[in-house]
DNA sequence: ATATTTTTTTAGCCTAGACTAAAAATAAGT
DNA sequence: ACTTATTTTTAGTCTAGGCTAAAAAAATAT
């Protein structure tokens, strides 16, 4: 059984592995807003129980059980997002923080009935995958809008960021998951796009928010 | 805002307040199961932010906001068995532990979600009122079943103690409130009871279960 | 009224998990 | 290659909230 401060190290290190599954320290620090010292005093811990590999001055990888405990409390975020949103009536801009500290309840039964109520979802509501009993994750390869190219369409599959500021920006514009979109301009300058959309709708995206629009 | 500890000590004063309001501090240990000086320190934090009366070597009392602020609490928890039980389908002897964490949840749109899902209920599962949103608790005024004489009739209303095992005692003799029951023989001896209801079934129950059952 | 038991307080210690400040190792720039 | 900047580690503090053991007060029994 882990404490919050350690199921949050793992969440961060879970969000943070890479392509080859490096997490340099100074990253999980800014993730969490602990100082570094804090970081490595938890990555020993971490270590001693088998959660990660560490070595001094090196960045840190998980284990097989590590990324498997990681998962597992993701997979109660997720599904608790999904239940906010399905069967509450919460905006998917609201349910992050709310879903943040219900994730470290210990209580098997209350997500398991979470799941067969969602009839077993298989992404939460912006669109990330929800982790299996055993951890695994269903691997999806999306990619970000601002790859695609002029006249290429593309739907709207899922978020990079859940903050409530992005997502409500995302709102107002009525760009929803499943929304398809029509790439009509790239300026070549700053990499921003002209999309259409739904009746007619345009907008200009920032090159930063098409890089974090995951679409197929 | 207050820490989980805080929290669970505000709960304790609130169950454990007698009818002139004084709370010993032995209880409060047995209660949470923490020693009688844990106690002591925390009911001294406790005087300093205003939450009891305190002083040496006598018991202690909630001042008007701490009742308040432990009521909420309450709130949080029978709103939350409330909806276990009534929008996930869990047996009224499960939901008590998971209600146990879910209260220190720190998200009203949470709670008051939940209130209006269930149509502002005012009685937990456990026939416990609920305190409303400024922490005020509905006063009803149960006897228990033992206070009962042969021939009378009494409708279950509430149960005294939520442990699952007695819970799942009164589920299996269908003793559910709402169930009306009929006093047919009080043993002198020992106070138990033989109790008639529904299609002819009868029990004995004993002394202390009968206590533990408020009736109207 | 005194002796005994129970309850409460005090004093000091421990752990988790933060912090600061300084030292050491690595990485980057010229 | 050497200097500078960045990242990581070490060492020592702090707070919340437990603990034990001994001392003091209150309650109970003789």
């Amino acid at each position: 059984m882990y404490s919050v401060a350690e199921e949050n190290y793992l969440k961060s290190l879970f969000n943070l592995a890479n392509e080859d599954d490096l997490i340099h320290l100074k990253h999980i620090g800014e993730w969490l807003d602990v100082k570094m010292s804090s970081v490595t005093n938890m990555m020993k811990r971490f270590a001693d129980k088998g959660l990660v590999h560490y070595e001094n001055y090196k960045p840190v990888r998980l284990t097989d059980r590590g990324k498997r405990e990681a998962a597992l409390i993701v997979r109660k975020h997720r599904l608790t997002e999904m239940y906010l949103v399905e069967k509450m009536g919460f905006g998917w801009e609201k349910v992050h923080t709310i879903a943040e500290q219900i994730e470290h309840i210990h209580a098997p039964d209350l997500f398991d009935k979470m799941d067969e109520i969602l009839g077993f979802p298989t992404v939460d509501p912006h669109g990330s995958p929800i982790p299996d009993k055993d951890g695994n994750i269903m691997e999806v390869q999306h990619k970000s809008l601002s790859e695609c190219e002029i006249g290429e369409k593309a739907t709207l599959m899922a978020v990079r960021q859940s903050s409530s500021d992005f997502l409500n920006y995302l709102n107002v514009r009525k760009l929803y998951l499943g929304q398809t979109v029509e790439v009509k301009e790239i300026e070549p300058f700053d990499g921003s796009m002209k999309i259409i959309y739904g009746t007619d709708q345009t907008e200009i995206l920032s090159k930063k928010v098409c890089d974090m629009l995951l679409v197929r």
